[in-house]
DNA sequence: CAGTATCCCTGACGATACTG
DNA sequence: CAGTATCGTCAGGGATACTG
């Protein structure tokens, strides 16, 4: 299947989905395990009191395929798998940033009415 | 209802939606019409042809409750409604175009299997 | 520990017909 | 022209139970 020629498009693709721009985000500060991502997104998060394995496991294969994390399976008993940025991923944080930089200066403290309003 | 303290959550929700991020980048130009959007919004949309009335609607709906773009009803007959951006909306552009230089460098022109591999 | 399997439900989106 | 009304489909996400 072939991408938009829109770049708005593909990027929406690419990060759609409710974790995935927190993930990288994440995994900006070095390789974070399965359990930690799940427990460093729990933080932070209002609504939700568990993240459904289902979907945060779909999401790193998505993040994955997409090739701006890598998993690394180490093969243990009990197991241990850590993600990481690769390049692609890393390139990819400055547009984060910008994102929450906007967000924090117009969004973060203000209601949803506040912002109708 | 309070918005999460993460500025990425609340971005997601902001422009949630399929068209949200293209409506406003094509704001940037000018204020357009309802038939206008939808006319450029089908251009560089591959695999749709035709866009739900109820849909476009809506997002324009939400993207004026969120304060980044304002109605424009000049009441005659036939109806003619302009769009354009509010400040916030126009505070917005740079971190599009982030989004956009982004997805041109890493993005477009490759496939999802391509970019799978 | 790091997932997969199963079920369900909501909401996004498409298509079409219609209206002030 | 700029929408609203109605209907249907499907993927995203939550909850829970289970496994290598």
């Amino acid at each position: 299947m072939k991408l938009h020629q829109c770049p708005v498009a593909s990027f929406q693709k690419l990060i759609s989905g409710k974790y995935k721009l927190r993930i990288v985000w994440d995994l900006q500060e070095g390789p974070r395990r399965y359990g930690e991502l799940r427990a460093s997104l729990l933080r932070g998060t209002v609504g939700t009191r568990t993240i459904a394995p289902r979907v945060l496991s779909r999401e790193l294969k998505a993040l994955t395929e997409s090739g701006l994390i890598v998993r690394k399976d180490y093969g243990t008993v009990p197991p241990k798998v850590e993600y990481r940025l690769t390049p692609m991923g890393r390139s990819f944080i400055p547009v984060i940033a910008a994102i929450r930089k906007w967000g924090d200066r117009h969004l973060v403290g203000r209601s949803v009415e506040a912002i109708a309003a």
